[in-house]
DNA sequence: CTGAAAGCGCTTACAG
DNA sequence: CTGAAAGCGCTTACAG
């Protein structure tokens, strides 16, 4: 219909030089008159890029899914995407994916929500599949994107400090996670000089945030503040505080993480740190597209800042 | 190295009939010794199917994603997927989708979230794509599944009638989508008898909950019941109430809908409507699957039932 | 029961 | 700047 053969097509659709502009033009009027769109199995098959990358989610129980920190990634992730690049779900890590993710399927990889010392991102890097993590893992030398927690903790935490308080405990997130070590060690040294004994861990449920409040309280019925690493346990916490007879802030003031939806509406509202979670998922693809497109002296790491955000809460 | 040819390969891989017990088993032999597995793009380009099914997500700011009714789908979408298909996720309706979903590349699409009388899935439909839509369509004669939000919402208002209240407000969703249209139906449905004027539409957010809450309680100071067509905005219509001191449930009666993961941590803790929304997501995809499968007689559509969960807020 | 051959719809050297 | 031709790795009639 364009008057020219499938390569000159070719050559159009995949932006490559040497085209003239008069059959450049012929080319995108038979495709918008044809509403014509490329076999997708026939560029994968024909060229060596699969055109798709993988979006992995490594936990068991997929529970990050009702986590709106996913979903704000995944929005991040597909807007970075722009509908170039197929993105295929992946979330029950097992035996066949790194076969499957190795065998050409996929140009490369965003793994999320790792926990422990998780073999997989390495195992996927040593087969040569760009690959980047959601999160600092815990184990191998792979390039990811984090929130800066440490910071972020460390800031709420000398908030809580400037405030006058002295008895400060913390809610911190699963050691297996380096999201849970970080911010608990930011809190740590926020507390320079404070003891820092009042700790308790828990999984980002708001059940296991209200378990270990109660715990912290039967530990220390003095304390005057807690830093809750995230808000999902922060609504918890609040829970306990408020049957318990404590007023928030006035007895005890509380710090979250995230500036999730819920924290605005939280009762008192919740000061919290905020990260931009669309943005952590739009840099993750960015950094990935980046290598895939042969980008060099890329960073191996980016930590994307927080902000501290005030509200009633502390 | 099975001693056979290519044809008898793929017989056995796909496992096809009349292939020789001997021939089978050196071509098993073969695979997992070359630790072979097929090549998805060739699978694709030679047979008719392509093995993939999209996931659109028709909402033009993609909201839903922070949704945890969305996680959950997504959850049941891919357990019932059990690796056979690739999950190809879309988020941006754009001219090009229906080109692009009707064009081969994927065999069949599951649609969520629609908006007002979007002729998306009619159009698809038309197009010959099989198509199943998550939540009744306004407009269209396409196959659904939905919860049974009508008959949720209406034991949600008899049980609040039950309790004695008189003065039931709604807080609706949006007009714009059967799921707030249905609530509401069910609601006044409960309220026989009893004046149905206390209605607010919002969307389903805590800040627009607390907006509509606000609203209400300036029409109808004397309210002491509300049904709050979604849990996330009973978070928001709880800290109203609580900021006009109003208890709840002495004063005013709550009862919300989906039975989050928010609803338990609530203060009170809320009764609600639970919908199992990884059913919802498992459901779509076997109806999916089912019609590409070629089974007869598949029902037009499938409602999930709802039930009343019992907790301190009415 | 089995194999030779065509073909799925593209990309990519290669030759002009 | 452009086109003819090979080939990506499978499936599927077709013929034996």
């Amino acid at each position: 219909m364009a008057g020219v053969s499938r390569s000159t097509v070719s050559r159009v659709i995949n932006g490559a030089p040497h085209v003239s502009a008069a059959a450049r033009d012929a080319v995108h009027r038979a495709i918008a008159r044809l509403g014509y769109s490329p076999n997708h199995a026939a560029r994968t098959l024909a060229g060596r890029r699969a055109n798709a990358i993988a979006l992995v989610v490594s936990e068991p129980g997929s529970r990050v899914l009702a986590d709106p920190f996913f979903a704000g990634v995944l929005r991040g992730v597909h807007a970075e995407l722009a509908g170039q690049t197929q993105l295929v779900l992946m979330m029950n890590p097992s035996d066949d994916l790194v076969a499957y993710l190795s065998g050409g399927h996929v140009d490369g990889a965003i793994v999320v929500s790792l926990h422990g010392e998780d073999p997989l991102p390495q195992l996927l890097h040593d087969k040569g599949l760009p690959i980047v993590v959601g999160g600092r893992p815990l184990a191998g030398a792979v390039p990811y994107v984090d929130s800066d927690n440490f910071n972020g903790a460390l800031e709420a935490t000398r908030h809580l400090v400037s405030l006058g308080r002295t008895r400060i405990a913390c809610v911190a997130g699963p050691r297996d996670m380096a999201v849970g070590r970080d911010r608990l060690s930011g809190w740590r040294r926020g507390m320079h000089g404070l003891p820092a004994d009042l700790v308790e861990h828990a999984d980002f449920t708001p059940q296991d945030g209200a378990k270990a409040m109660a715990a912290l309280l039967d530990r220390a019925p003095d304390l005057d503040a807690v830093f809750v690493a995230a808000d999902i346990m922060a609504l918890g916490a609040l829970k306990i505080l408020h049957e318990r007879g404590r007023r928030v802030p006035e007895d005890v003031a509380v710090v979250g993480f995230d500036d999730s939806v819920l924290a605005a509406t939280a009762v008192p509202p919740l000061t919290t740190v905020r990260q931009d979670v669309e943005r952590f998922g739009r840099t993750l693809t960015w950094r990935l597209l980046a290598e895939l497109n042969g980008a060099e002296g890329l960073p191996p790491s980016i930590l994307l800042p927080t902000e501290l955000v005030h509200r009633d809460s502390a």
